[in-house]
DNA sequence: GGATAGTCTTGATCCAGATCAATATGTTTT
DNA sequence: AAAACATATTGATCTGGATCAAGACTATCC
């Protein structure tokens, strides 16, 4: 019965529930029916081209995306027309959720390579909340979860000097590979120098003044895009090297 | 009848109904009948004196706090123990919600003059956000409005030099003041210099001086605690005197 | 009210990282 | 495959703001 039945072209198309990054994006601790529900709401596997626009500043803020694969890296425009890179983003991260209080995107989002995402009206998603209370608690758990990046990294550009800068944002990454399944110590940027600059407030010659650094020093060998990490604990300690250690004085006595 | 009736104790009690924040803070939007749900869900009225926390660093994350008068700072402390200033908070702001993913809170809440709060157990609002669709929207507004925040306060440090963090900070006050029907151009600075100085990643020095600077060209009289702006425009002006202008090369061309 | 301690201001010096400049290495176009 | 262009590396110089240092002003405590 099951060895002859012709293939079913609904069973191919992806859904959710066999949806790899079923840990990382929406559907997280969702129950069996509470899936069909997202899966229906959900347009799924829009591709972007590298270099392609998911959504522009000032577009109105409609549906949110998820990430299913590739990279894609978020910006706004300030007045006098320069560039701040926000953040880029991995597969499993949904995109999106900040514009909600103004009703319009506040930044850009842009593919650093070809991507695909799933799409979900706003309107679904918060209608599927009602419905679904670990839906309406999940959303609020992302939004909480890049509320503490950000301030990690607000932290991190007020009071760490560039090296430790560019190691956090190694490390960061290296993560965030690991916990999709890829090397740690392996793997390719696909962004520029330009980019990763932006995001941390240096200038570009200084980012890649640190690449060739930290290569002589033999914490890693970087080639173009490709990078591979020889000491994650040699990159840990520069992150720590940052600023006026604490003075710590009660050490000393009693 | 109404002239003889003794004063009804519970008229008295402060209810969401009767706050003067109702414009700012959770209620905003809600219906009557809501409205008394929300009121029985908050425990009213906390008094924090200067210098006492809200809540610390790593404690367990249960409630949520609405700041009903003074001002709050809240800060996390860094490996090396430094502290890292995240945000000072007016009346009518919720805080705690960015520690929903961690269920600890990641940074601490001090007040800086005598405040009060209103507390809410989150797992009330959390039910009450499902019985009352608006409520869960504003939750997600209120975030995103603290993410947007945020991605400014980044693009500020990585790309500001520091007169315009300065200039735009002041001017961030001022609007929350006049948001709050108080003086825009006279107000009192219930933060440290030091305080501002580590939110807008510089040192006191820098903060000091470039007040002085201000004063000098006639933008403000501070003495103190007590700010007097005498050109808002002048200082918005400094905030876009920013680092190298737009090349704006189309404007030459056709 | 004088002592002790925090906070703020102002001046002098220094340095991390920006900016400028030149070259090298891709990448895309034709 | 040469031309045109974007991206990356490396060196030389410059500077905004940090750090160091010293007073001035306030606040708190005996």
């Amino acid at each position: 019965m099951k060895d002859n039945k012709v293939v079913d072209i609904s069973s191919i198309r992806t859904t959710c529930q066999n949806c790899g990054l079923y840990q990382l994006c929406l559907p997280m601790g969702l129950e069996e029916g509470d899936l069909d529900k997202l899966d229906k709401a959900i347009k799924r596997q829009h591709k972007v081209e590298k270099g392609e626009h998911l959504y522009k500043m000032r577009d109105a803020f409609k549906t949110v995306y998820a990430l299913r694969s590739g990279s894609i890296k978020t910006y706004s425009t300030i007045e006098n027309g320069q560039e701040q890179v926000t953040g880029f983003h991995l597969p499993g991260e949904l995109l999106g959720l900040n514009s909600i209080s103004t009703k319009f995107h506040t930044e850009s989002a842009i593919a650093l390579e070809t991507s695909s995402v799933c799409e979900v009206p706003f309107d679904r998603l918060e209608e599927l909340s009602k419905e679904i209370p670990s839906m309406q608690h999940h959303l609020l758990h992302v939004m909480s979860e890049e509320i503490q990046s950000d301030h990690c990294q607000l932290m991190m550009i007020a009071k760490m000097p560039a090296e430790a800068r560019l190691a956090r944002f190694l490390l960061s990454l290296s993560y965030h590979f690991s916990q999709r399944g890829f090397s740690a110590t392996e793997f390719n940027l696909s962004m520029s120098r330009n980019d990763i600059a932006n995001l941390l407030g240096l200038a570009v010659e200084t980012v890649s003044r640190l690449f060739s650094h930290f290569q002589d020093n033999g914490l890693m060998t970087v080639e173009r895009k490709h990078v591979l990490i020889h000491d994650l604990d040699g990159l840990m300690a520069v992150t720590t090297k940052c600023a006026s250690q604490p003075l710590a004085d009660d050490s000393s006595s009693a």
